[in-house]
DNA sequence: AGAAGTATGATAAAGTTTCTCATTGCAAAT
DNA sequence: ATTTGCAATGAGAAACTTTATCATACTTCT
Protein backbone atom coordinates (compact mmCIF):
# COMPACT_ATOMS: atom_id res chain seq x y z
CA UNK A 1 0.00 0.00 0.00
CA UNK A 2 1.64 3.58 -0.74
CA UNK A 3 1.34 5.53 2.17
CA UNK A 4 0.84 8.64 -0.27
CA UNK A 5 -2.31 7.68 -1.40
CA UNK A 6 -3.91 9.11 1.77
CA UNK A 7 -7.20 11.03 0.56
CA UNK A 8 -7.14 14.01 2.64
CA UNK A 9 -10.17 15.33 0.90
CA UNK A 10 -12.25 12.60 1.75
CA UNK A 11 -11.31 12.50 5.29
CA UNK A 12 -11.97 16.70 5.29
CA UNK A 13 -15.07 16.31 3.60
CA UNK A 14 -16.33 13.55 5.78
CA UNK A 15 -15.95 15.53 8.56
CA UNK A 16 -17.76 18.35 7.48
CA UNK A 17 -14.82 20.72 6.64
CA UNK A 18 -14.37 22.83 3.48
CA UNK A 19 -11.81 22.08 1.05
CA UNK A 20 -9.37 25.35 0.39
CA UNK A 21 -6.54 26.18 -1.86
CA UNK A 22 -4.50 26.85 1.30
CA UNK A 23 -5.39 23.54 3.31
CA UNK A 24 -4.31 21.80 -0.20
CA UNK A 25 -1.20 22.94 0.21
CA UNK A 26 -0.33 22.94 3.14
CA UNK A 27 -1.34 19.16 3.08
CA UNK A 28 1.23 18.83 0.18
CA UNK A 29 3.66 20.34 2.13
CA UNK A 30 3.25 18.20 5.07
CA UNK A 31 2.68 14.69 2.94
CA UNK A 32 6.12 15.57 0.92
CA UNK A 33 7.91 15.57 4.51
CA UNK A 34 8.72 12.43 5.54
CA UNK A 35 9.83 13.14 9.62
CA UNK A 36 9.37 15.44 12.29
CA UNK A 37 8.55 19.44 11.73
CA UNK A 38 7.22 22.64 13.50
CA UNK A 39 4.45 25.33 12.37
CA UNK A 40 7.52 27.42 10.63
CA UNK A 41 8.77 25.10 8.91
CA UNK A 42 6.25 24.33 6.96
CA UNK A 43 4.93 28.37 7.06
CA UNK A 44 8.77 29.28 5.56
CA UNK A 45 7.76 26.50 2.51
CA UNK A 46 4.72 27.74 2.06
CA UNK A 47 6.45 31.27 1.72
CA UNK A 48 9.13 30.45 -0.20
CA UNK A 49 6.76 28.41 -3.19
CA UNK A 50 4.98 31.95 -3.93
CA UNK A 51 1.98 30.33 -1.73
CA UNK A 52 -0.56 31.61 0.43
CA UNK A 53 -1.33 30.75 3.47
CA UNK A 54 -1.00 32.89 6.47
CA UNK A 55 0.35 31.35 9.77
CA UNK A 56 -3.03 31.85 11.09
CA UNK A 57 -3.93 29.53 8.84
CA UNK A 58 -1.61 27.25 8.83
CA UNK A 59 -2.29 27.03 12.60
CA UNK A 60 -5.68 26.12 12.40
CA UNK A 61 -5.11 23.59 9.76
CA UNK A 62 -2.73 21.64 11.86
CA UNK A 63 -4.82 22.10 14.45
CA UNK A 64 -7.95 20.67 12.10
CA UNK A 65 -5.55 17.50 10.58
CA UNK A 66 -4.86 16.62 14.87
CA UNK A 67 -8.31 16.73 15.35
CA UNK A 68 -9.17 14.45 12.42
CA UNK A 69 -5.92 12.06 13.51
CA UNK A 70 -4.07 12.74 9.96
CA UNK A 71 -1.22 14.56 12.48
CA UNK A 72 0.63 13.70 15.41
CA UNK A 73 1.83 16.51 18.13
CA UNK A 74 4.86 14.32 18.84
CA UNK A 75 7.16 16.07 20.97
CA UNK A 76 7.56 19.71 23.03
CA UNK A 77 10.93 20.28 23.55
CA UNK A 78 12.75 23.96 23.90
CA UNK A 79 9.09 25.53 23.33
CA UNK A 80 8.77 24.23 20.08
CA UNK A 81 5.99 21.52 19.16
CA UNK A 82 6.72 19.36 17.03
CA UNK A 83 4.65 17.23 14.57
CA UNK A 84 4.70 13.97 12.49
CA UNK A 85 2.26 12.21 10.17
CA UNK A 86 -0.44 10.44 11.82
CA UNK A 87 -1.06 7.83 10.21
CA UNK A 88 1.51 5.18 10.55
CA UNK A 89 1.77 3.02 13.29
CA UNK A 90 2.74 4.20 16.98
CA UNK A 91 6.09 4.50 17.87
CA UNK A 92 8.01 6.08 20.14
CA UNK A 93 11.57 8.42 20.06
CA UNK A 94 15.33 8.37 20.48
CA UNK A 95 16.07 12.53 20.54
CA UNK A 96 20.01 13.46 20.14
CA UNK A 97 20.37 16.74 22.26
CA UNK A 98 23.48 17.37 19.87
CA UNK A 99 21.88 17.78 16.39
CA UNK A 100 17.87 17.35 17.15
CA UNK A 101 18.00 14.04 15.29
CA UNK A 102 14.62 11.94 15.96
CA UNK A 103 14.87 8.55 15.70
CA UNK A 104 11.89 6.52 15.85
CA UNK A 105 11.33 2.77 17.48
CA UNK A 106 8.75 0.71 18.77
CA UNK A 107 8.56 -1.55 21.17
CA UNK A 108 5.59 -3.77 22.60
CA UNK A 109 7.44 -4.12 26.11
CA UNK A 110 6.26 -0.31 26.22
CA UNK A 111 2.80 -1.18 25.67
CA UNK A 112 2.98 -4.16 28.45
CA UNK A 113 4.35 -2.10 30.73
CA UNK A 114 2.00 0.63 30.25
CA UNK A 115 -1.05 -1.64 30.39
CA UNK A 116 0.20 -3.27 34.02
CA UNK A 117 0.59 0.23 35.22
CA UNK A 118 -2.41 1.59 34.65
CA UNK A 119 -3.89 -1.33 36.08
CA UNK A 120 -2.87 -0.79 39.33
CA UNK A 121 -4.30 2.50 39.42
CA UNK A 122 -7.17 1.96 37.77
CA UNK A 123 -5.81 4.45 35.28
CA UNK A 124 -7.66 4.73 31.81
CA UNK A 125 -4.90 5.12 29.01
CA UNK A 126 -5.27 6.79 26.24
CA UNK A 127 -1.77 7.23 24.44
CA UNK A 128 1.44 7.74 25.78
CA UNK A 129 4.81 9.01 25.24
CA UNK A 130 8.76 8.08 25.31
CA UNK A 131 11.41 10.04 24.61
CA UNK A 132 14.73 8.61 25.11
CA UNK A 133 17.19 11.73 25.15
CA UNK A 134 20.84 11.51 24.65
CA UNK A 135 23.71 11.27 21.97
CA UNK A 136 22.98 10.06 18.41
CA UNK A 137 25.59 7.36 17.00
CA UNK A 138 26.97 10.30 14.01
CA UNK A 139 26.74 12.60 16.94
CA UNK A 140 28.93 10.90 19.08
CA UNK A 141 31.80 10.16 16.72
CA UNK A 142 31.99 13.67 16.13
CA UNK A 143 32.13 14.67 19.18
CA UNK A 144 34.87 12.41 20.37
CA UNK A 145 37.30 13.36 17.42
CA UNK A 146 36.36 16.94 17.46
CA UNK A 147 39.36 17.86 18.96
CA UNK B 1 16.31 10.80 56.10
CA UNK B 2 14.05 13.34 55.65
CA UNK B 3 13.37 14.60 52.24
CA UNK B 4 13.11 18.21 53.41
CA UNK B 5 16.51 18.54 54.85
CA UNK B 6 17.91 19.23 51.79
CA UNK B 7 20.60 22.14 52.16
CA UNK B 8 19.80 24.24 49.58
CA UNK B 9 22.24 26.96 50.47
CA UNK B 10 24.81 24.89 50.95
CA UNK B 11 24.59 23.35 47.52
CA UNK B 12 24.27 27.05 45.99
CA UNK B 13 27.16 28.64 48.12
CA UNK B 14 29.21 25.26 46.71
CA UNK B 15 28.41 25.85 43.19
CA UNK B 16 29.40 29.84 43.49
CA UNK B 17 25.73 30.98 43.31
CA UNK B 18 24.72 34.02 46.00
CA UNK B 19 21.98 33.18 48.82
CA UNK B 20 19.56 36.23 48.54
CA UNK B 21 16.35 36.78 50.00
CA UNK B 22 14.69 36.13 46.85
CA UNK B 23 16.66 32.66 46.44
CA UNK B 24 15.33 31.73 49.79
CA UNK B 25 11.75 32.58 49.05
CA UNK B 26 11.54 30.32 46.23
CA UNK B 27 13.36 27.56 47.64
CA UNK B 28 11.01 27.72 50.56
CA UNK B 29 8.07 27.66 48.01
CA UNK B 30 9.02 24.52 45.90
CA UNK B 31 10.32 22.22 48.73
CA UNK B 32 6.66 23.30 50.73
CA UNK B 33 5.38 21.52 47.31
CA UNK B 34 4.74 18.24 47.21
CA UNK B 35 3.51 17.80 43.60
CA UNK B 36 4.12 19.69 40.34
CA UNK B 37 3.72 23.14 39.16
CA UNK B 38 4.08 25.63 37.07
CA UNK B 39 6.01 28.88 37.45
CA UNK B 40 3.07 31.26 37.88
CA UNK B 41 2.23 29.02 40.82
CA UNK B 42 5.53 29.82 41.94
CA UNK B 43 4.93 33.40 41.07
CA UNK B 44 1.36 33.79 42.87
CA UNK B 45 2.67 32.65 45.79
CA UNK B 46 5.54 34.58 46.33
CA UNK B 47 2.63 37.74 45.82
CA UNK B 48 -0.29 36.12 47.86
CA UNK B 49 2.36 35.65 50.97
CA UNK B 50 3.38 39.61 50.18
CA UNK B 51 6.77 38.62 49.25
CA UNK B 52 8.79 40.05 46.55
CA UNK B 53 10.56 38.42 43.96
CA UNK B 54 9.58 39.37 39.77
CA UNK B 55 8.78 37.17 37.47
CA UNK B 56 12.16 37.41 36.07
CA UNK B 57 14.14 36.35 39.30
CA UNK B 58 11.79 33.30 39.69
CA UNK B 59 12.34 32.12 35.82
CA UNK B 60 16.03 32.32 36.99
CA UNK B 61 16.16 30.61 40.33
CA UNK B 62 14.21 28.19 38.80
CA UNK B 63 16.60 27.73 36.07
CA UNK B 64 19.82 27.70 38.39
CA UNK B 65 17.82 25.13 40.85
CA UNK B 66 17.54 23.01 37.17
CA UNK B 67 21.30 23.72 36.58
CA UNK B 68 22.37 22.29 40.27
CA UNK B 69 20.08 19.14 40.15
CA UNK B 70 17.44 20.47 42.93
CA UNK B 71 14.67 20.78 40.34
CA UNK B 72 13.29 18.56 37.31
CA UNK B 73 11.34 19.88 34.43
CA UNK B 74 9.23 17.25 34.42
CA UNK B 75 6.25 17.59 31.77
CA UNK B 76 5.46 20.45 28.25
CA UNK B 77 2.30 19.85 28.40
CA UNK B 78 -0.40 22.90 26.40
CA UNK B 79 2.68 24.94 25.98
CA UNK B 80 3.21 24.87 29.58
CA UNK B 81 6.39 23.62 31.62
CA UNK B 82 5.60 21.61 34.56
CA UNK B 83 8.27 21.00 37.27
CA UNK B 84 9.00 18.43 40.06
CA UNK B 85 11.70 18.41 43.08
CA UNK B 86 14.53 16.98 41.49
CA UNK B 87 16.28 14.96 44.37
CA UNK B 88 13.72 11.79 44.95
CA UNK B 89 14.95 8.85 42.43
CA UNK B 90 13.64 8.93 38.72
CA UNK B 91 10.04 7.87 38.13
CA UNK B 92 7.63 8.79 35.38
CA UNK B 93 4.43 9.98 34.82
CA UNK B 94 0.38 8.83 34.18
CA UNK B 95 -1.14 12.32 33.60
CA UNK B 96 -4.82 12.41 33.28
CA UNK B 97 -6.51 14.10 30.66
CA UNK B 98 -9.58 15.40 32.93
CA UNK B 99 -7.87 16.67 35.94
CA UNK B 100 -4.88 17.25 35.09
CA UNK B 101 -3.42 15.07 38.18
CA UNK B 102 -0.20 13.68 37.49
CA UNK B 103 0.64 10.33 39.33
CA UNK B 104 4.14 8.98 39.67
CA UNK B 105 5.22 5.52 38.98
CA UNK B 106 9.00 3.39 38.23
CA UNK B 107 8.95 0.47 36.46
CA UNK B 108 12.39 -1.04 35.80
CA UNK B 109 11.82 -2.70 32.47
CA UNK B 110 11.32 1.12 30.88
CA UNK B 111 15.12 1.33 31.49
CA UNK B 112 15.78 -1.84 29.95
CA UNK B 113 13.84 -1.75 26.85
CA UNK B 114 15.93 1.96 26.69
CA UNK B 115 19.20 -0.44 27.20
CA UNK B 116 18.27 -2.01 24.54
CA UNK B 117 16.79 -0.08 22.10
CA UNK B 118 19.83 2.08 22.34
CA UNK B 119 22.28 -0.73 22.30
CA UNK B 120 20.46 -0.75 18.66
CA UNK B 121 20.85 2.56 17.03
CA UNK B 122 24.30 3.33 19.04
CA UNK B 123 22.30 5.94 20.90
CA UNK B 124 23.80 6.86 24.02
CA UNK B 125 20.93 7.90 26.21
CA UNK B 126 20.92 10.20 28.76
CA UNK B 127 17.41 10.25 29.93
CA UNK B 128 13.90 9.25 29.16
CA UNK B 129 10.45 10.95 29.77
CA UNK B 130 7.31 8.24 29.75
CA UNK B 131 4.23 9.88 30.05
CA UNK B 132 1.31 8.01 29.74
CA UNK B 133 -2.21 10.24 29.18
CA UNK B 134 -5.56 8.88 30.15
CA UNK B 135 -7.98 9.69 32.72
CA UNK B 136 -7.82 8.86 36.24
CA UNK B 137 -9.84 6.83 38.22
CA UNK B 138 -11.66 9.47 40.38
CA UNK B 139 -12.14 11.21 36.67
CA UNK B 140 -13.39 8.04 35.22
CA UNK B 141 -15.85 7.37 38.16
CA UNK B 142 -17.52 10.76 37.92
CA UNK B 143 -17.54 10.79 34.24
CA UNK B 144 -19.82 7.88 34.37
CA UNK B 145 -22.05 8.60 36.72
CA UNK B 146 -22.10 12.46 35.58
CA UNK B 147 -25.17 12.22 34.27
C1' DA C 1 33.22 49.39 56.53
C1' DG C 2 34.61 49.07 51.68
C1' DA C 3 35.32 46.93 47.19
C1' DA C 4 34.02 43.86 43.56
C1' DG C 5 30.89 41.67 41.32
C1' DT C 6 26.51 39.23 41.15
C1' DA C 7 21.37 39.50 41.58
C1' DT C 8 17.22 42.06 41.20
C1' DG C 9 13.30 44.68 39.23
C1' DA C 10 10.93 46.87 35.65
C1' DT C 11 10.36 46.78 31.30
C1' DA C 12 11.20 45.56 26.75
C1' DA C 13 11.55 41.95 23.66
C1' DA C 14 11.33 37.49 21.41
C1' DG C 15 8.70 33.59 20.28
C1' DT C 16 4.69 30.69 19.96
C1' DT C 17 -0.09 30.28 19.58
C1' DT C 18 -4.81 32.01 19.57
C1' DC C 19 -8.38 35.45 18.72
C1' DT C 20 -11.02 39.13 16.17
C1' DC C 21 -13.53 40.60 12.55
C1' DA C 22 -14.13 42.39 7.99
C1' DT C 23 -13.80 40.22 3.61
C1' DT C 24 -13.46 36.22 0.61
C1' DG C 25 -14.50 31.79 -1.21
C1' DC C 26 -16.68 27.16 -1.10
C1' DA C 27 -20.49 24.38 -1.99
C1' DA C 28 -25.25 23.46 -2.07
C1' DA C 29 -29.61 24.99 -3.71
C1' DT C 30 -32.03 27.58 -7.20
C1' DA D 1 -24.93 29.72 -14.21
C1' DT D 2 -26.39 32.59 -10.10
C1' DT D 3 -27.42 33.18 -5.74
C1' DT D 4 -26.97 32.43 -1.01
C1' DG D 5 -25.37 30.96 3.56
C1' DC D 6 -21.86 29.91 6.17
C1' DA D 7 -17.22 28.56 6.87
C1' DA D 8 -12.41 29.98 6.02
C1' DT D 9 -8.94 33.45 5.34
C1' DG D 10 -5.76 37.37 6.24
C1' DA D 11 -3.80 40.89 8.91
C1' DG D 12 -3.10 42.42 12.93
C1' DA D 13 -3.94 42.42 17.76
C1' DA D 14 -3.51 39.89 21.77
C1' DA D 15 -2.41 36.31 25.17
C1' DC D 16 1.10 33.87 27.16
C1' DT D 17 5.57 32.00 28.23
C1' DT D 18 10.26 32.90 28.57
C1' DT D 19 14.54 35.56 28.04
C1' DA D 20 17.30 39.91 27.63
C1' DT D 21 18.64 44.65 29.08
C1' DC D 22 20.54 47.72 32.21
C1' DA D 23 20.58 50.80 36.09
C1' DT D 24 20.32 50.01 40.96
C1' DA D 25 20.67 47.17 45.15
C1' DC D 26 22.50 43.47 47.70
C1' DT D 27 26.06 39.62 49.08
C1' DT D 28 30.20 38.28 50.16
C1' DC D 29 34.99 38.65 50.92
C1' DT D 30 38.65 41.39 52.86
Amino acid sequence: MKPQSINVEKVLRDKGFKLTKQRVEIFKEILGKRGHFEVEDIVHRIRRKGLKASRATVYRTLNILKEVGLLNEVVKFGNKTYYEIGTKEHHDHLICLNCGKFIEFHDNRIEEVQDQICGQFNFKPLYHRLEIYGICEDCNKNIKTDR
